[in-house]
DNA sequence: ATTTATTTACGAAAATATTCGTAGATAAAT
DNA sequence: ATTTATCTACGAATATTTTCGTAAATAAAT
């Protein structure tokens, strides 16, 4: 497995590639159009470096290209995480847990859901 | 309030800052260099530019400055993770938290004050 | 058939971030 | 007193990321 390290503009894409599946660069530019400025060319060239680094893999359908995730969200969401405990939170997951829950709305389901993870956690300890 | 939006190494040091309290740039440089390469003059840099964006500040001892974080660590936490949670969860902070829990390494102690806090979210909705 | 629109490829400009060399000042050591 | 070490300031080189203009090819429209 190698290091997946996308820098913040091929996040976006990828999390318009994960939310589409496969979509052409127009598709791509016009759902990223939506949160913010950007050019059709600098959508696809971003497409083709993420290409080369096989962050993203495509196929020819007739003259245009149709691009895809590379990459699972999850796995991405993995790496993200733990590099973003390293450098944000000084190596502590739970802190981050922990100030994350307390600031940010939850519902009663994924309370619910939560507690059931942590019994859960608890059981095979 | 204004936007604070570190890059990867003026988050670097503000962590060293805020593990140290006041410090001098040998001091910071010395703390760095466990991490990683880096040379005097480019620690130095870096908080003359974090100083330049407010987001340290520095007394003059004689002739030598001692740096402190002008921003806290809290509420650096709170603005990355809500920016992580945009940019790499899609906007779902529970899924943020579901993954951590998950993925990482928890005391029984964390979880018990995790359980608290939920349970305390609880009564207040 | 000719024009217009859409696509990819390519290269380079612009913006941002990182690194460090050099100079000048001051303190410390000899 | 002279040399050596340590400090800040400054500017510029390097690296990385983002942006887009232009050209060539192909398809679509007139």
């Amino acid at each position: 497995m190698e290091a997946i390290k996308p820098t913040e503009s091929e996040l976006q894409i990828l999390q318009v590639l994960w939310s589409l599946g496969q979509a052409s660069v127009r598709q791509v530019n016009d759902e990223l159009s939506k949160v913010r400025d950007i050019g059709y060319t600098t959508t696809l060239k971003l497409l083709q470096i993420m290409f080369e680094k096989k962050i993203v893999s495509r196929i020819e359908e007739g003259r245009y290209h149709l691009y895809e995730a590379a990459i699972t969200e999850e796995a991405t969401q993995q790496f993200l995480v733990d590099k973003f405990v390293d450098t944000a939170f000084r190596g502590s997951a739970m802190k981050l847990v922990m100030q994350t829950l307390g600031n940010h709305q939850a519902s009663k389901e994924e309370l619910d859901e939560i507690k059931k993870l942590i019994a859960q956690i608890e059981q095979n300890a």
